[in-house]
DNA sequence: TTGGCGCAAGTGTGATCACAATTTTGCACA
DNA sequence: TGTGCAAAATTGTGATCACACTTGCGCCAA
């Protein structure tokens, strides 16, 4: 069963339980998603997804709902049941053009923006990318992404535009994982975060949403191509769910 | 008590009441916020939402759920109660920017796709739009000027950024209806839905695009410049709910 | 009349049960 | 070894109750 390991027992020191269950509920679902834990098309079901987390079925039908709204999760039409949506080139593109357009946006608005402190975060974090890449390490990769991309996009101060950027990540995140895994991650574009943080550190906005729009180009492209290839050689199978 | 009108009784022809619950719940608000009968800052609940659309209070909390991952409602931090979001100057500005980037690029992808039966639909909703600021009826602007771009919106196949164009209209109903009633219809621009229809029709997608784009940031600019004149003259205020 | 205080009403949240619809299982039959 | 088909398990949805918390109203005293 438990393909993918959800529990949120530990929850840090024990006192912080201040959010609402179901919002925990949530961010670890969505956590799993961008993280790509959860494969497209996997199906999932409020009972179960309950059980891994130890609550009760009530907070993870508000937690769903929510990712629902967010396009994260879908409520097939046909049998009314629940998964991750599955991949396609149709869907691709359009995030990839979102992403091109929010992104880039958020990076702009954050030059000039970032204190020496959040300077070196970001250092730390390109730095752990770097490793990563180097190690190979799909998860590690993504997460330090994430962590890079999202420090920056905090900065611009656009709770909007902060939530599109999320939501499609969240949407992104399943086909990541694929994709990475399968092509292993040599192929990934790393001169752009050296790029991005020192036109951050001089406050260059332009320069900013440059590299930040190359970025996500050249790595959405290689997603579009590894689909690409994929379905080419697999046209409409993809049975069997697990 | 019932300030806004959201029953549900009727429900059409009867026999269409496939959708699950709180599918309708949902369309009922969301109708609601985009036409702007609900204020900023007014406060809902559950159960008076419930009994409003005379449905127990279980189809709404889901309904809810959605509309708050949309932010077309929020939950306030302070006391964990609902109301939909207030009006100010930082939010206005994103949502603006967003409008500008998808509302255009939904059009530009239309462009080439309206049959001669579309076209002749548009016409006759521009024409409502035409008749209502005529007349000033706030109401049957917004009702008609919504038929009018989300027709095109439809012809777009896109349905990520349909989807981004609905949540960044749910949130800026509220607005513009206070803006409206505020000033009048008399500013409203008329000339570019000509422009685009005539686009539209010959299928220039960049033409479709450049005119979209003046219609939303007219419309946008006549926002801003209200709120901006409303809030000079009554900087903090805004107490009493109702 | 005005201030303060306590209780009733209203709030969102979580748990649990019921139910119709679907999927999966299991077993008899060929 | 396959093949139907019915029983059992699982699914999302809705209703209802309980609970901790906040708001608001009204009463009493000064």
């Amino acid at each position: 069963m438990a393909v993918v390991r959800l529990d949120m027992a530990a929850e840090g020191a024990g006192a912080g339980a201040d959010a609402r269950m179901h919002d925990q509920v949530y961010d670890r679902i969505a956590e799993a998603l961008i993280q790509g834990r959860i494969p497209p098309g996997k199906s999932v079901s409020l009972r179960g997804l309950a059980q891994d987390l130890g609550v009760s079925p009530m907070p993870v039908r508000e937690a769903v709902r929510r990712l629902i709204a967010e396009r994260a999760l879908e409520l097939q039409s046909v049998n009314k049941r629940l998964r991750v949506p599955g991949l396609n080139e149709h869907r691709l593109t359009q995030l990839a053009k979102a992403r091109q357009w929010v992104e880039p946006e958020l990076a702009a608005l954050a030059a000039g923006r970032a204190s020496k402190e959040v300077i070196r975060r970001l250092r730390d974090d390109d730095a752990a990318v770097m490793a990563a890449l180097a190690k190979g390490d799909v998860s590690a990769y993504m997460q330090s992404n994430q962590d890079f991309h999202f420090s920056i996009y905090q900065l611009a101060g656009a709770e909007l535009f902060y939530d599109m950027a999320r939501t499609l990540w969240l949407q992104v995140g399943p086909f990541m994982r694929v994709v990475f895994g399968r092509m292993g991650t040599v192929h990934l574009p790393r001169d752009h975060h050296q790029d991005m943080i020192a036109a951050l550190e001089r406050g260059d906005a332009e320069a900013v949403r440059a590299s930040m729009a190359a970025d996500i180009a050249e790595g959405m492209d290689l997603m579009m191509d590894a689909l690409r290839a994929h379905d080419a050689e697999a046209p409409v199978k993809r049975r069997g769910r697990k």
